[in-house]
DNA sequence: ATCAAAATTGAACGAACGTCCTATTTTTAA
DNA sequence: TTAAAAATAGGACGTTCGTTCAATTTTGAT
């Protein structure tokens, strides 16, 4: 109790928890549905909170999307970053990858970021924020392939640096559609199956 | 004018190009804008016609999309057939198959038609007809793959054909999905270095 | 114990939604 | 030319949507 002096401000009433809730719901439902297809009728009696609690902790249904997609992000790239940091060659980080996406890559909800940013009626600024979201796992995918040329394993022009990365995330994203669908052993396989496609039709040497 | 004894309960007042109009405008919404981000209004303002006279063609909008994921399927199948037919080896169907895809295979429909099947208030009918759907694409990727076996052009087991074939379907899908975003050349570019990475990556001999 | 601040509710709003219904116009057959 | 049929428009319906807001309960500091 001794030299609260100043960090005392924060405010642990814990609403937090409530915020949290409403969130943790609020990313599976438009997971699940869809920004469009998503209530805040449907957010309210999932978490368990009124619709206009909803709005005390986010500005409105736009932002809450916008919030849920960047805290996603974010904290994807920290943990691929820890995850990475214990494999070596190329090889092993992309099949670290496709199991890193498939329990921790939200894709989903960043279809829904593009259901938003294709539309129209969307304010700029929010189009920005959810456009610049995909810019994360692909300069992801871009090291490990980068490396992979750096140690001769792949065989990669520099120009095919950047599409190899774009379409090795367009096809995690696309098996990503079927988390929801699919058993998870059986989708694993695919997972490593696309990684060995990778593998083999890249590889140094020709 | 002679002979008309029975054929001739042809309607052809035609309100048919009205109905294929209206088909053609919702498809287009459907795809960018998703189903339950799509109005009836929208489709009447993009269409011309009025929201009244949607009803008079389709029964309602669920199974609006319903027939439009059929019939893109169905006349999908159909050119690719003849397109198909046009190309010999394996390799040289899965280009063909990468450029037709771009030009023709919408994609983003059935993506729509995932979206009202996922739907726990979509009736089970509905759910059926759409699920069908993939199958169609899938397998005519599955016969390409066999074929490479066949012919010696692919090293795949038995085993791996099917999911070879639902990995290509997988990122021919998932590239459609910047068709409306992105310009026509870059992406082409993807879709033959897709089949490309493919095609190394399971060819024969190892 | 008291009181202001924070958390939370529930009702209310206008707009937009899918659908239906009644005209009205256009087409076809007689 | 006429009358039935088909095509089309446009508005009305009940519902649901996102959002706001005043009222209430809970919390933290004094």
């Amino acid at each position: 109790m001794i030299g609260d002096g100043y960090a005392m401000n924060k405010r642990h009433y814990d609403s937090e928890e409530t915020r949290s809730v409403i969130a943790e719901k609020a990313a599976r439902l438009f997971s699940q549905k869809g920004f469009a297809g998503t209530s805040i009728a449907d957010i309210s009696r999932e978490s368990g909170f009124s619709k206009g609690h909803i709005y005390y902790h986010f500005e409105n249904k736009e932002k809450l999307l916008v919030y849920l997609a960047l805290e996603t992000m974010s904290s994807w790239k920290e943990r691929w970053e820890s995850v990475s940091a214990g494999y070596g060659t190329a090889t092993q980080k992309l099949y670290a990858m496709a199991h890193f996406v498939q329990n921790n890559y939200k894709t989903p909800l960043l279809q829904a970021g593009q259901e938003v940013a294709s539309n129209p009626a969307t304010s700029p600024e929010t189009v920005a924020q959810l456009m610049g979201l995909a810019a994360t796992p692909m300069h992801a995918y871009y090291e490990i392939f980068k490396l992979g040329v750096e140690t001769g394993e792949f065989g990669l022009e520099e120009s095919e640096l950047q599409t190899t990365g774009f379409l090795f995330g367009t096809l995690m994203g696309g098996l990503c559609q079927h988390l929801f669908t699919m058993e998870a052993e059986p989708l694993e396989a695919l997972f490593r199956q696309s990684v060995k496609i990778f593998v083999e039709g890249i590889r140094g040497k020709g």
